[in-house]
DNA sequence: CGTTTTTGACCAGCGC
DNA sequence: GCGCTGGTCAAAAACG
């Protein structure tokens, strides 16, 4: 069935394309060019608890359709669709960072048609905005909840395993810890998200993120790093890895980011 | 029984 | 034009 492809691809290209901005697409034309959001997040333990914890990982629902080991990468890439809604186009990579064993990289494509499930029970009754066809990025309903963020423009999984905190203080940041730096090299905008960093008492998050931060240390796992990674850890973080350890938050700020077109303007 | 995960194969885009 | 890599689909199996 040669032929059955196309339309699948087609389908996905078209909404892809409506979508996606001119100035904010992928620069290298290596395939489609379309949304990509790239989130970096720090899995000290939090990420790595979590599928022991009873709160999902992500506010959306992820079902895993394909994993294919990564040139140059001594991890896999897993591919994952969001399976909350049917028609929902929202695809997401989960790979870990090749420098970083620590660190997880999900780039996020297209965006969600459908409300949040944990915000829709909040915002219920404001944002009725049913998948009436394929607008989803057509109306940002999202209330500019976390939008001031801070900005870099380092790359950070080239450096080293530390984490680029922005020494701006951040406080700035008043609002959140969350880190994004952009990296005009191929990604239209990488968000760094420090898991370690208290940063979800700002963020609105559900109380399921912040029980299951708490029950875990504070953060932190040095001796875990790149290089001296054993085996068995290795492992682990891929089981872990497939379980999608990401937060609630940063979903939620991910997902304000598509809905409110996101991305805040890189003041350079 | 329904949903999700796993694995292999196929296809498309890009580089050389 | 060929080869490589990345991305997606489909079938089967596993799990709740």
């Amino acid at each position: 069935m040669e032929g059955s492809v196309s339309p699948k691809l087609d389908s996905k290209a078209s909404s892809e394309e409506s979508e996606l901005k001119p100035s904010e697409i992928q620069a290298s034309k290596r395939r489609k060019v379309v949304e990509k959001t790239v989130v970096t997040v720090k899995i000290g333990e939090n990420g790595v608890k979590l599928k022991n914890e009873g709160p999902p990982s992500d506010l959306w629902s992820w079902r895993k359709y394909g994993q294919k080991p990564i040139k140059g990468s001594p991890y896999p890439r897993g591919y994952y669709r969001c399976s909350t809604s049917k028609g929902c186009s929202a695809k997401k990579q989960v790979e870990r960072c090749r420098t970083d064993a620590s660190m997880l990289i999900i780039t996020y494509t297209s965006s969600h048609n459908h409300p949040d499930p944990d915000l829709h029970t909040t915002n219920l009754t404001q944002s009725p905005k049913e998948p009436q066809t394929n607008h989803c990025d057509d109306q940002p309903p999202a209330p500019k909840e976390q939008q001031l963020l801070e900005v870099s423009e380092q790359e950070p999984e080239e450096v080293q395993n530390e984490p680029i905190k922005t020494s701006s203080t951040d406080e700035d940041a008043s609002e959140e810890h969350f880190h994004y730096l952009q990296s005009p090299l191929s990604s239209p905008q990488n968000i760094i998200i420090n898991q370690e960093d208290p940063f979800a008492g700002n963020l609105e998050k559900t109380h399921d993120t912040l029980g299951f931060l708490l029950d875990e240390e504070p953060l932190s796992c040095p001796h875990m790093t790149t290089s001296s990674t054993p085996k068995s850890e290795e492992n682990d973080f891929f089981d872990e890895l497939e379980e999608l350890p990401i937060s609630s938050a940063l979903t939620s700020f991910t997902r304000s980011k598509f809905f409110d077109e996101g991305i805040p303007v890189f003041p350079s």
